[in-house]
DNA sequence: CAAGATTAAACTGTCGACAATCGACGATTA
DNA sequence: TAATCGTCGATTGTCGACAGTTTAATCTTG
């Protein structure tokens, strides 16, 4: 009965979803590097390139202004967003607001099933610290926080979360690998989950504000030298 | 060198924005009631009776999805969001979180010309408050909050802020008046604003905690009476 | 008479077309 | 020479149309 917590990511079993599809396929193209940040995204353009007609490409478009990769220019169209220190500055910010919040949530909402889950979770990230594949890496990551928030039940909240979550894998796709040691990713989590269990919201906001705090630096950080370093024409 | 355009307020020419209007039509109709909750909205339908094509309709349709006041269903069209007190504990669960945080940074980014506005802003709740017109009530209530995540300097906050608040218009307009004692909204503003002078986090939190929690409850106590009273066929 | 099957109407998803608007480029003028 | 104006191509906003799907209505059939 429950949706089962599609990972927003890869299979995407492609329906008669057309506007689905292409959403996907911009997104990898902004995420890949084709589509630089700034770029114009022009709908005909992408729709001949597709096959299609301009009606899907706009509202797939659309879709990723919600999700914060393009933003919309009345008459002039849709541009991928730049990468703006400010930008990713206030998706943290907002982040780190919101999994206080779901984290503080999900201790109160803790079942053994759950917790279990968590457990589970940070096994596979274990496991997947040693395949050497960045993007799968950060999608489990993806995973272990997005269960938290399935776990406070607020589907606005978890709603939010996703948006904030694809914005920030374009992030970290245009600036590439994020962690040096893929096994740290993993270790991380489990003080973490070790303070959802104690149920101490002080304890857990503390333990969320070092996690989320770590990886905004590290982003940050990234984003800085990347900025610096390339320039958009 | 600088073009020096008129820092006249220009009124922004009256809005070629097709879409906007419909979207504020649509917005009162069902705020009005008309366009009940759990209704659907026929696309074509709608832009029969405006004279306008499709297209732009739909556009608004989606404007007003991102904003909760209508639900997609794929192949199936748009309904008006129910008024179910789960989504509200939700929105307000949502709001909540994000206004303690917003509060906080207002706080730290405080300057005395931003105090200002928010004096002011409390004295127009009180001039507001002799109108019995609760509408307005409402929209000066929601223009003080504003203010604060204006101030908190977050633009992905302040939107968020913005979307919440558009449900809840629709929400308390569908419940109808909201305040018995109008000049209550405004001077329970004052402790609030006090808080945030005072810089520290701890009071800044448990004053907002206090003052949305209490219009939580009170729209939660209409919704659930209105939920009770109303059916929908 | 009720439940399922069948058909018709209504509606969405998608398409191609056209006019209004924007941006770039070059002409004009001081 | 620099700034402004007009022109032209490119692109968005909007439109009406059509096909496939969903919903409602009607017709079976046990």
């Amino acid at each position: 009965m429950r949706p089962m917590s599609l990972p927003v990511g890869l299979p995407a079993i492609a329906d008669s979803d057309l506007v689905g599809q292409i959403a996907r396929i911009l997104m990898q193209a902004i995420v890949q590097g084709r589509l630089p940040p700034g770029s114009k995204v022009v709908e005909a353009g992408i729709a001949r390139e597709l096959g299609v007609s301009r009606a899907p490409v706009r509202e797939a478009a659309r879709l990723l202004e919600k999700q914060g990769l393009l933003v919309a220019s009345p008459r002039r169209g849709f541009f991928v967003r730049k990468l703006e220190i400010r930008n990713i500055d206030e998706i943290y910010d907002l982040r780190l607001c919101i999994e206080r919040h779901a984290s503080v949530l999900a201790a109160r909402r803790l079942t053994p099933e759950s917790r279990d889950m968590l457990r589970r979770q940070i096994d596979v990230l274990h496991r997947t610290a040693d395949l050497d594949d960045p993007a799968r890496q950060v999608e489990e990551d993806y995973r272990f926080h997005r269960l938290i928030f399935e776990i406070a039940d607020n589907r606005r909240l978890l709603r939010l979360f996703d948006d904030l979550a694809a914005e920030l894998r374009m992030v970290i796709g245009l600036i590439g690998r994020l962690y040096d040691d893929p096994h740290e990713i993993a270790r991380t989590h489990e003080p973490l989950l070790a303070a959802i269990e104690t149920g101490h919201p002080e304890r857990i906001t503390a333990h969320v504000d070092y996690h989320i705090g770590h990886a905004w630096r590290e982003v940050g950080k990234l984003a800085r030298a990347c900025a610096a370093g390339r320039h958009y024409r």
